[in-house]
DNA sequence: GACCCGTGTGGGAACGATGTCACATCCCCT
DNA sequence: AGGGGATGTGACATCGTTCCCACACGGGTC
C-alpha cells in the first residue's frame, strides 16, 4: 500500500476525479479509465503516466459513479440477528474475511431479531445495489423481498426459501441425534430438549435429531421434558430453574443452541446441583466459555467462521451463474466430547 | 413496512427508475423527487398519485445516483481488529444500532489486525464515499489518511492522532489504577502486569495506572513481573506458565484485556492453582466467560455497547459540524468485584 | 389593465465513471 | 502504391438522481 507517500489533493477540499487524472496525464479521461481498469488498449508508456499521474493526486475511482454506470456493485449486505452473540460475531468474521478475499466491501446490520429492522435493512441494501445478501433469516418476508427485486440471497444457519434460494446450513439431524444419543448411550433415560423454536428449519431438525436418537434408545418421548423457551440467556433461566426443581428432574439436558446452555448451566449453578454427577450437559453450538468452565462442556461444535466464509464462496457464485439451480450446502459438525456428560446418577 | 405487498416489477428484470414512477403517475421526474424526498412543492393530490405509483413498482431510490449526485452518502464505515473478539463484537453491536437509528448504514471490515487489510479497506470507504468512519486503529495511518481524503474520522478504544481526530476511549488509567489498587489493598505486593503493547495511547494509560497504584502502596515495580504478551490467547497462556512456573511467582495478576486474561486464566488452571488462594486475577474488560467460570473473575468493566453507539453520535456530530474543534470523550469504567481476589497467601 | 407574487410543474444540466464507436496512426503484405 | 489489419486514442452518450431555473397559472394590488 502506497498510503504514506499519497498527500492531499494539494489542500484543496475537492476529491480528484477522473478528469483531473487526464488533464494531469494529458490524455483523455477514456484512456484513463482504459489504463486503471485494464480493459482495452493503452499504451505502456501512456499507462505509466497515467498510474503516476493518479498516484500523485490520490485518485480513488468513485465506486458510486461505476456502479451506476455498470448497474451492478462489489458489494454484499450481511444481515445477523444478534452480533453480541459469539456464533453471529464469528459468521460476521467469516463473512468479512471471504469477502475481502473476493474484492467485495460488506455491509453488514445487526438485525436484533426485529423484523423491522430486518425489513428496513433489507430495503437499504436493495437501494445500495448490493451484488447479494447473506442473511441468517428471522421469516421468509426477507429472501422473498429481495429475490423479487433480482438479488441473489443466501440464507445462513436456517432456510426459510429452501428450494427457491441458496443456503448454507450445518447438519442440525445428526448433531442433534449425535449428542443426545450419546446422553441416550450413557444410560440416561430422562433426556430434557432446551431448543429455541422448533418451526424453523433449523429448530425442527434439531428437534427431529432428539426424537431420533431417543426413540434409537426405545424411550418413551415426555413433553413435560421439552422446553421451547425464548431467545435469550434470562429466559432458558428461569424455565431451566422451573424444571430442575420440580420433581423427578431431568438426568440430563441437551440444550440447542449456546444462548439456552447459558442460562441452563447458570441455573444448574445457582441451585448447586454437579455437573456431571447430578446431571448430564450437552450443548449445540460450541461457544468460547464452554472449554473455560469447570466442568467443561460438551457441545456439537460447528464451524461457525466456516458458515460465514461459505455462504460469502456460495453467494459469489450464484452471482457468477444466476440462472443455476439452487443448492443448500450442510457443513460437518462434530461433537466434542469434554466433562459435563456422565452416566446418570444411581438411586 | 409494506414488503409483503410488493411485487415484483411486473415478472421483468430492471429495476423501476424514478423515470418508471414518474410515467405512472402522470408527472415529471422532478416532481416525483420532489414528492417523495419531500423538498420542494407538490400538490397535495399530486404527491398521493406519486407515493402510490411508488409503492405499487416496488420503487426504491437508487442511493448510488444519488449519492453522486449529493457528493455525500449515508453510509458509515466501521472498521474492527477482530470481530471473534467480544470486544470488538459488541462494540459493532453498539455501532450497528446508533447508525440505524441515525439513518446511517454501516459498512464493516474486521481488519484482523493487518496493516494491510486495515489499508485496502479505508481505500474501499474512500471509493464508497462514505460520510465518516469509525476505526479501533492499529497505527496513524488510517486516520491521516481518510482525513487527508476529507473524511470525519473517530478512533475508538485506542487513539494516535489525538488532537487532530476525535476519539472515544474509556478511563483506562483510571481503570487499571482501581483494579491493581484494589489488589495493592488486599495487601499484595507482587503483582504482575500483563499487557499487549504499551506503546499504543491505550495500553500506555492502562500501564501508567498500573505504575500509580503501585507507587501509590510504595510497591517498587519489578521489571520481571510486567510481561508485554503478544496479542492472543495461545501466547499469554505460555507466556503466564513461564512465569507461574518460575521462582518467587507473583501473588496476583492484572491482565490488561479479557484475550490475555484468558491466557493467564488457562494457565493457572493447568498449573493448579487456586484461585484466589493461591494467586489472585483481575482483568480489564469485562467479557461474559468472566461471571460463568468458577471462582468468577474480578474486571474492569467497560460499556463497550456504548463505545462503539458513541462513536457513531460523535461521528454523526462531526459530520454536521466538520470544522469544530476535535473531541475526545472519555466513557466511566467500574470496577466489577468478584471471586478472583483475594488477600495474598501467607507463607 | 399592468404588474407581481405565490404556488406548482417541467426541462435540462450536472455528478463521475464506463464503454461504444469513430477515427487516426503505423506497418506489413500483396 | 494502396489496402487492410493491428494498435491506440478521443468524443459522446449513458447510468438514476437531484436541483436550479424557467415558466405557467391564478388572483390580488396599485
Amino acid at each position: 500500500m502506497t498510503i504514506e507517500r499519497r498527500s492531499a489533493p494539494h489542500g484543496r477540499s475537492r476529491r480528484p476525479t477522473i478528469k483531473d487524472v487526464a488533464e494531469a496525464a494529458g490524455v483523455s479521461r477514456s484512456t484513463v479509465s482504459r489504463a486503471l481498469t485494464g480493459r482495452g488498449y493503452a499504451a505502456s508508456d501512456v499507462r505509466e503516466r497515467v498510474l503516476r499521474a493518479a498516484d500523485e493526486l490520490g485518485y480513488v475511482p468513485d465506486i458510486m459513479a461505476r456502479t451506476l454506470k455498470q448497474q451492478v456493485s462489489r458489494s454484499v449486505g450481511v444481515l445477523v440477528s444478534d452480533l453480541r452473540n459469539p456464533f453471529y460475531a464469528e459468521l460476521a468474521a467469516g463473512a468479512s474475511r471471504e469477502a475481502r478475499e473476493r474484492g467485495y466491501t460488506m455491509v453488514l446490520a445487526d438485525t436484533s431479531l426485529s423484523a423491522e429492522a430486518e425489513s428496513e435493512a433489507a430495503e437499504a441494501l436493495v437501494a445500495l445495489r448490493v451484488a447479494g445478501v447473506i442473511v441468517t433469516p428471522n421469516s421468509s418476508a426477507v429472501s422473498t423481498y429481495l429475490s423479487s427485486h433480482g438479488i441473489p440471497v443466501v440464507e445462513v444457519d436456517r432456510q426459510f426459501a429452501a428450494g427457491s434460494t441458496d443456503g448454507v446450513v450445518v447438519g442440525n439431524r445428526v448433531g442433534a441425534r449425535t449428542a443426545t444419543g450419546h446422553l441416550v448411550g450413557l444410560g440416561h433415560r430422562r433426556i430434557a430438549l432446551f431448543i429455541d423454536e422448533t418451526d424453523w428449519i433449523t429448530g425442527y431438525e434439531r428437534y427431529q435429531g432428539y426424537l431420533e436418537a431417543l426413540s434409537g434408545g426405545d424411550i418413551k418421548v415426555d413433553p413435560e421434558l421439552v422446553v421451547s423457551s425464548g431467545w435469550d440467556v434470562a429466559d432458558s433461566r428461569r424455565r431451566a430453574l422451573d424444571m430442575l426443581r420440580g420433581p423427578d428432574r431431568p438426568t440430563a439436558v441437551f440444550a440447542a443452541n449456546n444462548v439456552l446452555a447459558e442460562g441452563v448451566w447458570r441455573a444448574i449453578g445457582e441451585l448447586g446441583l454437579k455437573v456431571p454427577a447430578d446431571i448430564s450437559l450437552v450443548a449445540f453450538d460450541d461457544a468460547p466459555w464452554m472449554s473455560m468452565v469447570s466442568p467443561t462442556v460438551s457441545a456439537v461444535s460447528q464451524d461457525t467462521f466456516n458458515l460465514g466464509a461459505t455462504a460469502v464462496r456460495r453467494l459469489d457464485a450464484r452471482i457468477a451463474m444466476p440462472e443455476a439451480d439452487s443448492v443448500t450446502t450442510v457443513l460437518n459438525v462434530g461433537l466434542v466430547q469434554r466433562e459435563s456428560t456422565a452416566p446418570p446418577p444411581t438411586i
